[in-house]
DNA sequence: GTGGTCTAGACCACG
DNA sequence: GTGGTCTAGACCACG
C-alpha cells in the first residue's frame, strides 16, 4: 500500500480501515484481518497495525475476542459514518467555506475541478 | 492568542499571518511585527515566529531588511491570494467534496453549521 | 456464559468452578463435567476449560482418572476454601484496604454500593 | 524501581503516577517528568513511558505543550480521585465483600492481618 | 495462530 | 531538548 508522508502511516490505516467499513466492504461483526497479516499485506511493522487496530477498538468500532482476533463490533458501520460525519459536519465543513470566502472565492469557481458536486 | 493541538503551531502563525495580508490589515511593502514582538504577544516561542517567517520568506511572500527587520514583498497579497487559491481549488475542495460524497453527505446538510455559503 | 475482559478465561473458569465447590454444588469426591461438555456450555475452547482443570489438579483439588473423566478430591472443598481464605486474608484484603485508605474512602462510603457487608 | 511481573509496566507506570498526583507530590498544572528522564530513572524503555503518559493524557490528567513535555492538567488530581475511587466503590468493593461471602470470612476475620481499618 | 508487551535504536518535527 | 513515529526482533499469555 501507498503512504503519503503528512499523515502518520498508522492514521492512514485507521483511514483505510474505516474506508472499508463505511463503504460495506468489512459487514458489521465480520473479523477483520489478523494483525500480523495486515501488516505483511501493507508492507508495515505489526506495531503500526496493532496501534491503529487499538485506536478503532477504544472507539467502539472493533473489539478483540481472546485468541481469535479482531473483529468490527455490531454497530460499526453506524459509529463510523456518525464520528466521520460529525467531525464533517461540525469542524471541517465550517473552516472549509470560511477559508473559501477568506479567499473570495464562491462554488462556481470550484465547480470545474470538482465535478460531482 | 489560542491555538488548537492538531496542527503545528508555526503553521497557524502562517495562518495568522496570511489572513492578516489576504484581509488587507498588512498592505504591500509594510513592515511586519518584529520576530520578539509577535513572539511576545503570542506567547510563542521566538524560534517559532521565526519559522513562520522564513517560510513565507521563501515564498517570495516576505523579506529580511538586515538590521531593519521583515517587510511584505511588493506583491505580497497577490502571491498570497494565488498561492492560496491554487491549493484552495486543487487540492482542498477535490477532497473536501469527495468526502463529503462517501460519507453520503449533501450541501444541504452543511448549511445548518456553516452558515454564509 | 458471560465472560469480562480484563481476566483471562482459563482464570474465570477456575473461579467458577471454585465458587461450584465451594457452594457445595459440586460435592468432594464427585465427577466434575467433561471438558469437551463443559466447553461447549461456555461456548469456549476445549483447550481452555483443559488449562483450567490442570491448574485445580495442580492444587490438589482435582484429578483424572483415565478414561472415565476428572473428579474432585476427597478434600476439594476444604483445600479450595483454604487456599482460596488464605490468598484473600494474607493479600488481597490489605491492599484493598491500604487502597481504600489511600482514597480517602471509608467502609462507611462503600455500603451504599455493597449490601450485605 | 520495582515492578511486579502480573501487571505491565506501562501500567504500573500509571498507578505509580496516579500515586504522585493523588498523594499531592505532583501537584496541579505541574510539569512531569520528560519521558526519556522518567525511563531512565526507571530502567525502562522511552517507548513505555510515553504509552503510560498517552493513557493519562487520553484520561484528562495530563497534557502535551509542544516541545515544553507533558504537563498535569489543572484538575489532575481530582480526576484522578474521581476515577480511582468510582473504580473502588462500583466494582472493586462489591466484588470484595462478595468474596468475603463466599468464603463465609467476616471483617473481624481479616483485622489481624489488616490494621488502620 | 493471535494479540500484547517490551527493548534498542533510528529518525523526524517542533520549539 | 521534547515528544512522536516507525522498525526489527524477541518473548509471552491465551486459546
Amino acid at each position: 500500500m501507498e503512504f503519503h508522508a503528512e499523515k502518520p502511516i498508522y492514521r492512514q490505516i485507521i483511514d483505510f480501515v474505516s474506508a472499508r467499513i463505511v463503504e460495506g466492504e468489512w459487514p458489521d461483526g465480520s473479523r477483520v484481518p489478523p494483525v500480523r497479516e495486515l501488516a505483511a499485506r501493507m508492507s508495515v511493522n505489526s506495531h503500526t497495525v496493532l496501534r491503529a487496530y487499538d485506536a478503532l477498538q477504544a472507539d467502539g468500532i472493533m473489539e478483540v475476542r481472546r485468541g481469535m482476533g479482531y473483529y468490527l463490533t455490531a454497530d460499526a458501520r453506524e459509529r463510523s459514518l456518525q464520528m466521520l460525519r460529525r467531525e464533517f459536519i461540525e469542524s471541517k465543513a465550517p473552516a472549509f467555506f470560511a477559508e473559501m470566502h477568506r479567499l473570495g472565492l464562491s462554488i462556481e469557481d470550484l465547480t470545474t475541478d470538482s465535478p460531482g458536486i
